[in-house]
DNA sequence: TTTTCAAAGTGTAAATTTTACACTAAGTTT
DNA sequence: AAACTTAGTGTAAAATTTACACTTTGAAAA
C-alpha cells in the first residue's frame, strides 16, 4: 500500500510522538502496530512510535499535533520536543526496510525525526469503537521490547526529558484528571521518579507550593476513608515562577 | 554564487552551531558574515550563525562537527544537540530569501534545522590568518543584535540549555584551560548565570565535589598574588556521578 | 627597601531545608 | 461491632545553604 499523500509531505523530515499515560499506578506508553495501521498484506508484529512525515506547510508542533489528534481524537494535548534523531542507519533494520518499501513512496530518502513526548489523561483517551483503534496499544514504559526504527532509543530520550521536566514544571497534571486525591499525585511522581518518595514529605511539599488548591470534593466508591481532592491552579504556579520559585 | 555542494547534500535538514567561548569576563558567540563568507556580490551586513545543509550519509553530530571543523579547524569540540527548528516562516525575511537565491539550488525547499551549542576554549580558536577569518566575529552572547533567519531564536535556547546544564554536567571546563584557577571558574559561573554567585561559598562547593585536583602550578604575569591552578578529573566526576552525585 | 595595590585565600554561625519515621482517623465491608 | 484499608498528620535531627570580612601574598610603584 503506497501511501497517498498529499504532494506536499516532504520526504526527509518526520515527527514521532512519544505518548504518555498514566493508569494510577504504571507509566504507560502508546504503540500502534504498523502492519495494522497501515493495512499492509503481510505480517509484520513490529510496534513503533505514532509518527508520520511532516507536510511542507506545518510547523513541526502542528505536524505532531496533527499525528496525535488522528490517533487520539483529541487537540490541545501537551507535547514537548525532545531533539532530532537523524542516524543514517535508523531505518535500515530489515523489517523496517520492507516496510518502508510498502508504504513510502521514495522509500530510500533519508529521513529524520523529531521526537515529541506528550502527556494525556488516560480517562479522556477513549479508544474509539471503529477498527481505528485495533492498532493501538498501551505498554508499560519500560516494557515496551523492540520497536521499529531506532523507536526505543526515541523512549529513553523521552523519559530522560520527563524526569527532568517533572519538578520544574508542573506537568504531572496533564496526565491526572482536573481533580484528584494527593494520593494520585503522589503514585505518579513516585512511578516516573522509579519510586523511593516519602510520602508524607511529598505531600507536604506540594501543599506548600502554594498551587495546589483542596476541592469540597472526595473520592467516591472506594472502600475506605475516602481522600479529598485537589485542583491545579495555573496562574499560582505563573505566579511563583516569577519569584525565585523552587519546585523541590 | 550557487553552491558546488556535494550531490548528496540534503534539501530539507540543515544544522547551525550556536559556538560559545569565554574570554575570561565575557561570554560570546562565534558568528560568520554570510556575504562574505559566501563570496557574494551584494552588500548584505547579516549576521548568521555557522551552519550548512547535511549530507544525506552523515549523522547529525557529524554535520555539526564538519561546520566547526571548516570553521574552526579543531575537531572534537563538545557539541550538543538543543533541537530541531523548523518553523515555515524561519527563512522568509526579504534579505534571508534574497541570500537563499543567490547560494541555494533549490531556494524554495522547506528548511528544517537542527540546533547544537558548542563550547570551545577561546584561546585554542586561532583566527586563521588567510582570508577565511575575515568573516568571522565573535559577540557578546545578549549582544548580537538581529541575526539572519531565525537564529536569535536558537541562540535563545542555547543559552537555557547551557545555563541548565551547568550545574548537572562538567561543561565549565570546555571554555576554560586545562590548567585553571578557580577565580576564572568562578567568573565563568557567574557570567553565565547571570551574577550573583557568591565567591567564598562558589570555592567551598567545587573543592568539595572532588573533581578538581590542585596542580603545583601557579598564574604567572599577573602583577598580584598568583592564583593556584586546577584542573578537572573526569574519573572523578564519572565516579561521583554514579552515587547520587548533587553539584548543586 | 618600603609602601601600595590587587586579587588570593580562608571560617563560622544562623537560617533553611531535608530527612526519617509511626500512629490516629474515617469510611466500608464482613 | 470488629476488621480492614487508605487518609491524614508532626517533630526532631541532620544536612545544606547562606551571609559575611579580614589576612596573605606577590608585583609594581614610589
Amino acid at each position: 500500500m503506497i501511501e497517498n499523500k498529499p504532494i506536499n509531505s516532504n520526504p526527509n523530515v518526520s515527527v514521532d510522538c512519544v505518548v504518555f499515560g498514566f493508569d494510577g499506578s504504571d507509566l504507560k506508553v502508546l504503540l500502534v502496530e504498523r502492519y495494522r495501521r497501515d493495512n499492509l498484506d503481510f505480517q509484520d508484529d513490529t510496534l513503533v512510535l505514532p509518527g508520520d512525515l511532516i507536510n511542507n506547510n506545518e510547523d513541526l508542533n502542528e505536524a505532531a499535533s496533527r499525528v496525535l489528534y488522528d490517533l487520539t481524537g483529541l487537540k490541545k494535548i501537551f507535547l514537548q520536543q525532545i531533539g532530532a534523531f537523524g542516524s543514517p542507519k535508523r531505518l535500515t533494520k530489515p523489517k523496517d526496510i520492507v516496510w518502508l518499501e510498502a508504504v513510502r513512496m521514495n522509500p530510500e530518502a533519508r529521513v529524520i525525526t523529531i521526537g515529541y513526548y506528550a502527556l494525556i489523561n488516560i480517562k479522556n483517551y477513549k479508544v474509539r469503537p471503529s477498527s481505528f483503534a485495533k492498532h493501538v496499544v498501551w505498554r508499560g514504559y519500560d516494557e515496551v521490547g523492540e520497536l521499529g526504527f531506532d523507536h526505543n532509543e526515541i523512549i529513553v530520550k523521552a523519559i530522560h526529558n520527563l524526569r527532568d521536566q517533572l519538578y520544574r514544571e508542573p506537568i504531572g497534571f496533564e496526565l491526572l484528571p482536573n481533580h484528584f486525591s494527593l494520593h494520585q499525585l503522589y503514585s505518579l511522581y513516585n512511578e516516573i521518579m522509579g519510586g523511593g518518595i516519602d510520602r508524607r514529605n511529598f505531600r507536604r511539599r506540594m501543599l506548600k507550593t502554594g498551587f495546589l488548591k483542596e476541592t469540597e470534593e472526595y473520592q467516591e466508591g472506594v472502600p475506605h476513608k475516602p481522600a479529598r481532592l485537589y485542583t491545579f491552579i495555573p496562574e499560582e504556579f505563573e505566579n511563583a515562577s516569577k519569584n525565585n520559585f523552587k519546585f523541590y
